[in-house]
Order: structure tokens, then C-alpha cells, then sequence
DNA sequence: AAGTAAAACGGAATCGTTATTATTTACAAA
DNA sequence: TTTGTAAATAATAACGATTCCGTTTTACTT
């Protein structure tokens, strides 16, 4: 996913065209791991002082839902990265800068046999620890 | 892990053995599966009437760093059910009653080497959905 | 250019959780 | 059995993340 196909997302779907949302992606797109809200307001802030929250929370949860976005939660925060579209995939995440690692291995094949009778809707398969350049840090 | 088990590692650790521990201990162990601060407190309630999250939260803590609970987030919320003890495990977690089925298949063994130079610390692998008794309701 | 629906503002409210301080309790040692 | 003390609790306030609400502003339509 980069800006140019959000954007497209965001026109075909009738949404506003604002110079926030394009700020908002041109930061996503530029990163390259999970950022909080306060991450975010903390980038916009400078152009748009005293931008609400509200406006940040509505923006990350709208392009949650049109998957320009996706997102996580981890520590009792939810967090957000540009959208890996295609394929299936989970990440591993740097605990300290926030990075992340696309893994193409999903456990979901070899575990169908352990679960007759439940069914199954979603599932988190996320791995967490030091990236290589906070190890070196 | 059962309720006497949770009684000994607590003596063992020189932590006292009140009533709230025994009956806290008694609701995790009479349920199967993940239960919330909320929920605990509402089981509490009518026994000791102005019981204090503070004292909820502390205990919960306390049982999760004993490893006499084991301890989830979901939809930013913290849940916690009595310990699988020994073995290395995840769950399948039923989104509308909570309860959880072991997963015995873990998806570290074939990660390993899509993670060349990353220092792995954690994972988190669960599966949501609903649970057989769920569906037929 | 005017109308309108969407977006943003700004502040307050809510939710889950944690911290603070004073008081009470369990347990052990005398 | 009494007493000392460290742990546990109550009561309340604070906290951070998120959401809500009434109003104003803006992007886009006609």
C-alpha cells in the first residue's frame, strides 16, 4: 500500500479529499512499523496545532476499515501501520522502536485438526523482542 | 493448577493467606476460561460489599507474577484465567463466553529461520471465535 | 456562487487501570 | 496471649487512552 492507491481508496469510496488525511498517509507511508495515536498527533501537531484527538482516532480508524491501515494492540494501546496488502501474513514487532518483520509462516494450517466443533472467526499470531539496530543500541 | 497447589506457592513466598485470596482463588478455579477485573469484582461484591479494584487489580497481579494465573489483553482489556501449568501452550479463547480450549500446536519451531538477526523475546498466538455450546444458542 | 454533507474543533466524559495515604489485618515472636 | 510489624485493604484521586457531543468549518456538488 502506498498513498497513491489510498488515495484512490479514499475517492472511490466518496470520502473528503483533506490536506490532514493526505498528511496522515504521507506519515504512514514513511514508517515503517506500528505508531500509536500520540505518535501521530505528535507528527501533526506542528502543521495543525491544537489538531483534536478526535480527528486523529476517526482518520486511523477510518483507513483501519478501508485495510489502508492495519492495526494492533499491544500494552493497552492500539497501533497502526500502512496496510501489507495481498497476502496473508503476521509480523514480528520491535519492542523498542516499533518496527516490523513480515513472517510468511501462519500456525492456522496444522491447528484446524485440534478445534472440531469450534468455529473459528480470526487469530493473532504476533512475535515480539529487539530489531537489529536497537540490539546494537 | 488447582486451588490448593495456588495456596502452597503462596505460603512458600511468605504471602499472606486472607479470605479474599481463598475465594478470589476459588473463582478462577471453578471457571474455565478468561474473566476480567470486572467480572471478579462482581463475584466479589456481594461477599465483601465496597471491595476496592485496588485490591482486585493487586491480587490479580500478584497471581499472574505467581504464575497461579495466566493473563490475556483483548479489545483493551486485561483477562485472566487459572494457569495451564507446565507446558507450553496457547488458546483458543470463545469471543461471547470467554471460555478457552489449549492449543498444542506452536508455530515457533518453523519461524526460527525467517528471523535471522531479530532477538526474539515473546510471542502471542490465539484464535477467537465461538465455542460448540455458543454456536447452539 | 450557494448549498450540503462530511470533516474537524475543542472540551468534557468515559473506561480500564494504577497510585496514594491512612487504616486494618494476618502472622510470628516474645 | 499479647504485642510488633509487615502485608493487605479501603477510599479516593489520578491517570492514559479513547470516545462522545454540540458547534463550526471545509470540500465538493449543482
Amino acid at each position: 500500500m502506498n498513498m497513491e492507491e489510498a488515495l484512490v481508496i479514499l475517492k472511490q469510496k466518496g470520502y473528503k479529499y483533506t490536506q490532514k488525511r493526505k498528511d496522515i498517509l504521507s506519515y504512514f507511508d514513511q514508517e515503517d512499523g506500528y505508531r500509536s495515536a500520540k505518535d501521530l498527533l505528535n507528527f501533526m501537531e506542528p502543521s495543525y496545532p491544537g489538531i483534536s484527538f478526535d480527528t486523529i482516532y476517526r482518520n486511523l480508524h477510518l483507513f483501519d476499515e478501508l485495510a489502508i491501515l492495519e492495526s494492533t494492540e499491544l500494552e493497552g494501546e492500539k497501533l497502526f501501520r500502512i496496510s501489507c496488502v495481498g497476502h496473508h501474513h503476521h509480523h514480528f514487532i520491535c519492542k523498542q522502536c516499533g518496527i516490523t518483520k513480515e513472517i510468511e509462516t501462519c500456525p492456522m494450517d496444522n491447528v484446524k485438526g485440534e478445534l472440531g466443533g469450534f468455529q473459528v472467526e480470526d487469530h493473532k499470531f504476533e512475535i515480539y523482542g529487539r530489531c537489529p539496530s536497537c540490539q546494537a543500541s
